[in-house]
DNA sequence: AGCTACTCCTGGTAGC
DNA sequence: TGCTACCAGGAGTAGC
């Protein structure tokens, strides 16, 4: 599933090939993808205008745009759990799981396609309404041992799905946020206010870590879903110390990898490296 | 504030 | 082989 790696790998591979192209035609083959359904709309202020940036934001791409009429406007969106982007020549035929076609110059497209329709474009004047409420980047310098030490310390919440909240901290999510703490030895049923300092450092430099890495090798291809652009399977799944594997021993320890579930989301964890909470201190969920 | 349950979807797979 | 049932999961929302 797309995560921030997996989000930074596609824009980087998408922008070159993109900034400066003007959009010549927009073929909504799904208008579910399509936020509000605005198709008339998004094809009225796309066509003719000039892509002008490509970038980031947590696990959304942002395409800045300027119209000589229209002025400017930004195309926010969202690859859900299955979305991916590509560019390709307007001469094959179309992808079965094409949901959004931007014709470019030069008889190229940008594809939009997405097997299980989660994923959203968004046509928008003011992005900032979209983005403005994701809690920092875990990638820059607003992102340090202080502040998440402070951020944990005023919660009461499950240390995992505090993580998984966008709002809170912007670009993780099932993958990494088990790979980042099971690097760092905590629990994910732990209470934020209950994390120790020392773990809250390693929890800041595992996030850190865990994430350039595997923006290092073009994210994770878990399951069949994840391309990049260029249509490679990402790398990094081969180096994931416990998500996806259930049942196979721990690589620091040896103890037997666990599944339990947290918050509704399958959880891997080291029964070992990661001890449960003692009884309350951890809240609700099931070991 | 923070929890659970539900919704949106399809492809893959288990079971018969 | 072919059918049904169920599951995964990011994020938004409702209800408690």
């Amino acid at each position: 599933m797309p995560e921030l790696p997996e989000v930074e790998t596609t824009v980087r591979q998408i922008r070159p090939l993109l900034v400066g192209q003007r959009i010549g035609d927009v073929r909504v083959r799904w208008a579910g993808s399509i936020v509000g359904r605005q198709v008339a709309g998004l094809r009225r202020a796309l066509i003719g205008s000039r892509i002008e940036r490509v970038w980031r934001r947590g696990k959304f791409f942002v395409f800045d745009l300027c119209h000589e009429l229209r002025g400017r406007s930004y195309l926010v969106g969202h690859l859900r759990m299955s979305g991916r982007l590509w560019i390709e020549s307007e001469g094959r035929p179309h992808d079965r799981h094409a949901r959004v076609e931007i014709v470019l110059e030069g008889d190229q497209r940008l594809v939009f396609a997405d097997v299980r329709k989660f994923g959203r474009l968004c046509l928008t004047q003011r992005p900032n309404e979209i983005l403005g409420c994701l809690g920092p980047e875990p990638l820059t310098p607003d992102f340090t041992r202080a502040w998440l030490a402070r951020a944990l310390s005023n919660r009461r919440r499950q240390i995992k799905p505090l993580l998984l909240d966008q709002t809170f901290l912007a670009g993780l999510g099932n993958i990494y946020t088990d790979e980042a703490l099971f690097r760092a030895r905590i629990h994910p049923l732990r209470l934020a206010h209950d994390v120790a300092p020392a773990a809250s450092q390693r929890l800041t430099k595992s996030i850190r870590q865990v994430l350039a890495a595997a923006i290092r090798r073009e994210g994770s291809s878990f399951d069949s879903y994840y391309r990049t652009p260029e249509g490679r399977s990402g790398r990094y799944q081969e180096r994931l110390l416990v998500y996806g594997r259930t049942g196979q021993p721990c690589r620091r320890c040896g103890t037997t990898i666990q599944r339990i579930v947290v918050a509704q989301r399958g959880t891997h964890v080291c029964p070992r490296c990661q001890p449960t909470p003692p009884a309350g201190r951890c809240a609700g969920g099931r070991g």
